[in-house]
DNA sequence: CTGAAAGCGCTTACAG
DNA sequence: CTGAAAGCGCTTACAG
């Protein structure tokens, strides 16, 4: 009556698992539960005996059952810039954030937004000590400033709580980050460079404007890194002339300044054909040169926002790179919740892909 | 005793699910199941009751407890061209195909893989047959060939069984397809052709080649749509003169022909300064090129086939659009999965991302 | 150091 | 037409 299930399988699929060792090691499945999951209090012939047996079946748990039992609760932490119609950068970032909140929601996964301004190093430092006062088991983080980073990751690194970096990269020695999702800047700008390269006749030269939207510019990582990628093709490989300058804005404000700076620069230089704008503000230098009427100049730039679409489809902007922020948000999210519950390895970065968009891909990369 | 657990929650968290509403309802929670299930036995009163409850609860089932104790298993049938060295496109599809299948095993559905000839007719017909007498719960196929693909649809559509198509969309009024994974074509010639436009000069002109694998070769949608698009931008928008030609190889035998016509063209035609190959078979053309030592052509061509990244690599290919073959493979039966087994709401249309792809960011797109 | 029992939320026979 | 019971593979107290 009880020998309904034939076990007459020599598979791989062992039966029922748990239970199927514990017959085997003649124990108690109490005793194997503790063995596999390394808890103390049992003898060690009995432990050694289990770790062979379970070895041999190549057993893995059951990942359906544990989470339908498991009282277990885990909540991160994501710090992420404040998305506002001067960044809207970052509203792609919060529904890949909240896509992965509501499919591990069921799972006993929590997931709490803390928000800062991303031209403030005070407000970054504010949330950092807030996640560190409270109890996560995963923090995720674009690492924007330096100083205020490394507590964070000093606190993880003490207490053993995984972190995630995304957007921006950090290679710091003291970095142990569990993954980073992002572009590698500088291939991102050398990629910019390589195709502003096509576009050149000889004689041709580049502007780099960077508008920066920090108070402290030299905290830029990514800007800059896509700068010097950039500089690198354009200048040094194909051999064109790239006039540049920066622009620092925190955001508010009239924009008179970065407009008189850029006409000037093209009249004293006639033969800038290619303007390229390492961030999402290109719809900025889009809009000097559509209030100007200025014509017959190239524009590239970055990221997907609104003001930057808006400029592609008129055709004032030629190509946008995107960094796929929706997925940043969401695979970083993930990568902590298949360490910390799937139990899988996860690989040191995950590389978005450098796409390159223009008015005539668009509708298919944005669905 | 068994008041352990506090029921002062009001929240949508309604408890335990089946059993509160059992409760709620003064039944039994077989009673529950049989009417979320639409099973026949239950008095119209007593299902009408449980239904209004359970709206007012906003119930969900539990998909763990249920996939843990569920002893119905699903089957998928997918058809898939053969990947050979002459095909390798597939070879990616197949390990998207691949991840999909060791992600649903678990869950108790398996996917079953028919491969055939993609330049043979014949014999996409009889893996067809073998499905139609074969019970499958959901069927994933490219739709290559119109009237063999018709009598799996009218099959499916008469029998109710979910099917998918991925890389080739087939818009046909019996098609009820649960969705398409796939690009659309024509827009992404008219991409293709809009970059290419980037590169000339006036008085430049194209010659677009199209390197045809069927024995069949009006049957091939998706090249026909991608020059049609590429034409429509570069000939009738962007005002460059295109030549074209069409030559046909199901795979076998040498390609000398092709190399002599190819050159008839480029010297008779000297103002040719671009070659767009809407498919794979890009490299036969880089690899001409190659061998008769001819330079200052730029290429664009299709697909992250080996053969193409050599010569992406070498400089010989310029552009590559790539389709993400693996995401169509994985998401088309993520599909098929997402809709029978979650229940969930799925998309008439999964349009591919157009991507660019050259050098320069060939890595980061491929990791 | 070890075992026996209850239970996660559901489905599946089986018995009325 | 309806209910009571067993069980999916695991975890969690609790009792020795």
């Amino acid at each position: 009556m009880s020998g309904k299930k034939n076990k007459n399988s020599s598979e791989d699929n062992s039966g029922s698992g748990i239970k199927l060792i514990a017959k085997l090691a003649s124990v108690s499945i109490g005793t194997v539960d503790r063995v596999l999951h390394n808890r103390p209090g049992v003898a060690e012939k009995t432990k050694a005996l289990i770790l062979k047996i379970s070895g041999e079946l190549n057993y893995k748990p059951n990942i359906i059952a544990r989470r339908l039992v498991s009282k277990k609760k885990y909540v991160f932490a994501v710090l992420i810039p404040a998305a506002t119609p001067d960044h809207p950068y970052w509203y792609q970032h919060l529904e890949g954030v909240d896509k992965a909140k509501a499919e591990v929601k069921e799972l006993g996964v929590y997931i709490e937004k803390f928000s800062f301004d991303q031209s403030e190093r005070k407000s970054f430092l504010n949330q950092v000590k807030k996640i560190m006062a409270g109890k996560y088991d995963g923090i995720m983080l674009p690492p924007f400033f330096l100083e205020e980073t490394n507590q964070l990751v000093r606190h993880c690194n003490s207490k053993k709580i995984p972190y995630v970096f995304y957007d921006t990269n950090l290679k710091e020695k003291e970095n142990k980050a569990l993954t980073y999702i992002g572009q590698d800047a500088f291939k991102s700008g050398y990629l910019a460079g390589k195709l502003v390269s096509y576009f050149l006749q000889p004689g041709d030269s580049v502007l780099c404007v960077s508008i920066n939207a920090l108070k402290n510019p030299d905290q830029h990582f990514n800007y800059i890194q896509r700068e010097e990628g950039f500089k690198k093709q354009v200048e040094d490989e194909a051999g064109f002339k790239l006039y540049s300058f920066e622009y620092n804005n925190p955001g508010k404000g009239d924009e008179k300044p970065l407009e008189n700076k850029l006409l000037q620069e093209l009249t004293y230089h006639p033969d800038i054909k290619v303007i390229f704008v390492p961030n999402p503000r290109t719809y900025k230098v889009a809009a000097i040169l559509e209030k100007n009427r200025i014509k017959g100049l190239k524009v590239v730039g970055y990221d997907l926002i609104d003001q930057n679409i808006d400029y592609l489809r008129k055709g004032m902007i030629d190509f946008l790179i995107s960094q796929e922020p929706f997925q940043q948000g969401y695979l970083g999210l993930m990568s902590l919740f298949n360490h910390l519950i799937l139990n899988q390895k996860i690989e040191k970065e995950k590389l978005m892909p450098i796409t390159l968009v223009m008015k005539e891909n668009l509708d298919c990369i944005m669905s």
